[in-house]
DNA sequence: TTATATGGTGAACGATAGTTCACTGTCAAG
DNA sequence: CTTGACAGTGAACTATCGTTCACCATATAA
């Protein structure tokens, strides 16, 4: 009864604390939350961040400024497609994390580009797809890396499997390359991302 | 010459600040900023603010607290895979981005779900992908969506055209549904993640 | 040469930060 | 009915915040 209210009364501040997060890039002060929820005193408002520290939806810096945990994360992580959304009590359960972070590890050597051909289609890469390339990781065979061969530049698998180079496509009407004169390696293929609409 | 010299030195500043902004999830005060790139003047530091404010690399809030602006994007944007690598002079002119306001609209109702059938697999979309799953989002005759039909979960292209709605989906060898009884539209993918490694 | 922009030191300012203390109701469990 | 946890008020504290001041050194431009 009066325990639902208040739970709901913690998660509806937790989302205001994240949407002041998402819409000013920064957390809020203890009385910026203060004014947000409807608290005058800022003694309430540290405990209430003392509880969403143990709840894990945010830290504490070691001069006691906050930094976001969970509430930096744009989207929850579930399981399959077939085993569908759970309930939306679960789904509170599930842990959250950001795509930034998830699919970047150096931001310095990482860029996106995007793809035209359909070179790689078996690969499930199409064109007016992006892919995420970094320019720092170490090629290896099998990867798919971004390499200017012969003076252009292309998408293609890395195999080292043989005697020399090959750049081998993912289409069946497409021929592997043998680099002639010179190849270079700009980047490995990380990930790629389909953006709709 | 000696104009090289206070460039590279900016460029390692802003490293320095992104450096801390990615490890600390918080942007650095003054003083931190200070001790960071060796300034011991916290008035120094406020000039560089400045500067860094008109490269749009951060922003002001109206209390003076700091925002990343360039800082937060973790890629940078660049053309086509055949038009290759830019030098990297002009790689600092090509904007960056954030993955996560890329791709995340309301990150409260978006959900991120594995791939496991080959069912899509035409529209590129293939088993261990990630589908980025937005449950506020209106579904159009032409998404992609997942639903729950007659009591099992599938992700499918909506079809509206005809009359009543059509579950397509994007291989030769599965058949469309037409739903029995009923029909429950979950979320409407946006977009498609593919991890390597 | 003389200006003048650039980048820095050091001290001071009021404002705000997070923290702590004492105190007050409210509600559920004993 | 009492006890204790919970949630909040209000005031005080120190440390740090961003800002501004006056001043200095070094280059670049006139």
């Amino acid at each position: 009864m009066t325990k639902d209210v208040r739970e709901n009364r913690l998660k509806a501040r937790i989302r205001d604390i994240a949407d002041f997060y998402h819409k000013k890039g920064r957390m809020p002060s203890f009385s910026e939350i203060g004014d947000m929820v409807g608290i005058k005193s800022k003694n309430a408002v540290y405990k209430l961040v003392n509880k969403l520290e143990k709840l894990k939806v945010l830290e504490r810096d070691d001069k006691g400024r906050l930094i976001p945990v969970s509430i930096a994360s744009s989207v929850k992580m579930l399981g399959t497609v077939e085993a569908g959304f759970p309930s939306p009590a679960e789904e509170e359960l599930s842990d959250s994390l950001s795509l930034d972070t998830l699919l970047v590890k150096n931001p310095q050597a990482t860029f996106l580009l995007k793809v035209s051909g359909y070179s790689m289609s078996e690969a499930g890469i199409l064109p007016g797809d992006m892919v995420i390339v970094d320019k720092g990781q170490v090629p290896k065979s099998g990867d798919i890396v971004i390499a200017e061969v012969d003076g252009e530049w292309t998408m293609k698998y890395l195999d080292k499997s043989g005697d020399g180079v090959t750049l081998l496509p993912a289409n069946y009407k497409f021929k592997p390359i043998k680099p002639q004169k010179e190849l270079k390696i700009a980047g490995v293929v990380t990930a790629v991302i389909r953006k709709y609409r």
